[in-house]
DNA sequence: CGCGATTTTGAGCCATGTCAATCGGAGTGG
DNA sequence: CCACTCCGATTGACATGGCTCAAAATCGCG
C-alpha cells in the first residue's frame, strides 16, 4: 500500500481545506471555525492502511483534516467493496469492527476525534459544531444513492467518469483541485473495488477515455477534458451524441 | 401498477406488524406504544403509484403502518433504480422531489406523518418516539450497504436470493413471513430496478433458482427452501459446494 | 372472451471477467 | 551505479454473464 503523493505536507493547509469542505455542508459560524481551530492541536495520525473502526461498541464521530480514508467490506471470498471516499472535510463514523463496513485510511491521515472534542462539552456553546459533523455525516449518506445508481445502472464508462467527477467536485470545493486536474492518491484497484469492476477493466477503460481525450490518470493525477462531453458521459447532463 | 394482493385488509393487523418492527429496531416502551396507537386515526392512504415526496422544501418522516413503498431514482432514458424498499415498521424520509431520490408506494400504502405528530410537541413526552424514528431511519442507511454489495460485488443469482432473503428475515421481524415462504407485491420488474438487471435475466436467474429447488416465485409469494445453500449463495455464510 | 400487464423463452451480441504475461517505476542492498 | 524485487499499470487471448430484441404464453380483470 504505498501513497501516491504525500498528503498535508502544511497542516495548516490541510485544515484550511478541511473548514472549507466542512462549512460548505454546514454553514458553520466564525466561533465554530475557531474552536475546531483550537482542536487541532489533539490531532490523531494513522498511517497508510490503518483500520480506524472503534474497539468500544460504540460508535466515534472523526473529522478528516489531511488524507484519504475509505469505508469497505471484504467478503470471505476477497472480493471487496468500497462504500465511499472521505477526504479533508469529511467526517467519519467508525464503528465497531464485526459492523456493516470497516473504515480504512487510504494514505497517512490526520482527524480529530469528535466525540471525544464535543461529547463532554456538548452543551457548553458547542452545539453548533456538533450540528454541523452530524449534517456533514448526512451529506455522506446522500453520496450513497449517487453511489447505488452507478453500480446499479451505469456502464463501465459511466461509473468512472461519474465518480471522477464527483470526486473532482468534492476537492474543487476544499480548494484541492485544479481547473482541469486534481491529485488523486487512488489506485485502479481501488477504483475497480469501488465501483465493482475489474482491475483489468478499469485499465481498458482508461485507455478508451484517454484514447478519446477525456481522461488522463498518471502517478496519482486526474486530468479532465471535454467537459461537456464528460457531464453527458456521467450522467449529468441528457445525453448527447457520441465524441 | 397492478397490485398483487391486498395488504393491511385488518387495520389493526397492520398496526401490529408495524409496531412489532418499530419495536425491534428501536426499543419502544408501553408508553411509547400507547402514543401512537391513539395517532392511527390520523392516517395518511396513498394508492399504489402515489408519489409520497414532499412538496415543501423540508423532509417529511412517515411511519409505514401498511403497505409497501420504495425510494427510487429514474435516469433521463427512463433506466430506474431502487435505493429501497420499505414494509410496515419502517419509517420513510420523504424530501423535495428534485432531490436524491424520490418515494413510491408500490402498493396502497397507509402511514403516519411523523413530523406532523411530534414536532409540534416533540418536548412533551414524546421525545422517546422521535428517537425511535430516527432509529429506525438508521436502519434503513444501513441497509444501503448491503445493497451496495450486492450490486458491486454479487452474481445475478447472489443478488436475487441476498434480497429476497433480506426480505423474509424482514418480513419475519413483523410477523409476515410464514416458516419458508412469504407475500411480496414485487413485480419481477421491480426486482430487476432494484438489482441492476434486466426483467428478462431476473426471470431467467428466477428460472434457474427454481429448477434447483431453491427459490418458488410465483402469483406475489415467495417461498424459500434449504435454506443452508440459501444462505451460502446468499454470501451469509462462507460459501459452500454446489447444489 | 378480450385486453393490458407480466412472465417466459429463444437467438444472438456485447460488455465485462479471468488468466497470464509483460512492462515500468520506486526502493533496497551490495 | 547495478541487480533485484515488488507493486501497480498494461495488454492479449479467451470465456461467459447478462443484455437486447422479439415473440409466446399466462394471468388478472372487466
Amino acid at each position: 500500500m504505498s501513497e501516491l503523493g504525500e498528503y498535508s505536507a502544511l497542516p495548516e493547509r490541510g485544515f484550511e481545506a478541511a473548514l472549507a469542505g466542512l462549512t460548505r455542508k454546514a454553514g458553520l459560524t466564525p466561533e465554530d471555525a475557531q474552536q475546531l481551530h483550537a482542536l487541532v492541536c489533539e490531532l490523531e495520525r494513522y498511517p497508510a492502511g490503518a483500520v480506524l473502526n472503534s474497539l468500544a461498541p460504540s460508535p466515534r464521530m472523526k473529522w478528516v483534516i489531511a488524507g484519504w480514508a475509505c469505508e469497505m467490506r471484504v467478503l470471505p471470498d476477497s472480493r471487496r467493496q468500497i462504500f465511499s471516499f472521505q477526504m479533508p472535510g469529511d467526517v467519519l463514523l467508525c464503528r465497531p469492527a464485526h459492523d456493516a463496513c470497516a473504515v480504512v485510511a487510504l494514505t497517512r491521515l490526520e482527524c480529530i476525534d469528535v466525540a471525544q472534542m464535543l461529547g463532554p462539552r456538548r452543551d457548553r456553546g458547542r452545539a453548533g459544531l456538533w450540528a454541523a459533523m452530524t449534517a456533514a455525516l448526512a451529506v455522506n449518506e446522500e453520496r450513497k444513492y449517487d453511489h447505488i445508481l452507478r453500480l446499479g445502472q451505469h456502464t463501465a464508462a459511466e461509473r468512472l467518469v461519474h465518480l471522477l467527477l464527483e470526486l473532482r467536485d468534492r476537492l474543487a470545493e476544499i480548494g484541492m483541485a485544479e481547473e482541469h486536474s486534481f491529485r488523486l492518491p487512488l489506485t485502479q484497484e481501488h477504483l475497480a473495488d469501488a465501483l465493482g469492476l475489474s482491475v483489468v477493466h478499469v485499465n481498458r477503460t482508461l485507455k478508451v477515455l484517454r484514447t478519446r481525450g477525456l481522461v488522463e490518470f498518471r502517478l496519482g493525477k486526474v486530468t479532465l477534458l471535454r467537459s461537456e462531453k464528460l457531464a453527458a458521459l456521467g450522467g449529468r447532463e441528457p445525453a448527447a451524441a457520441e465524441a
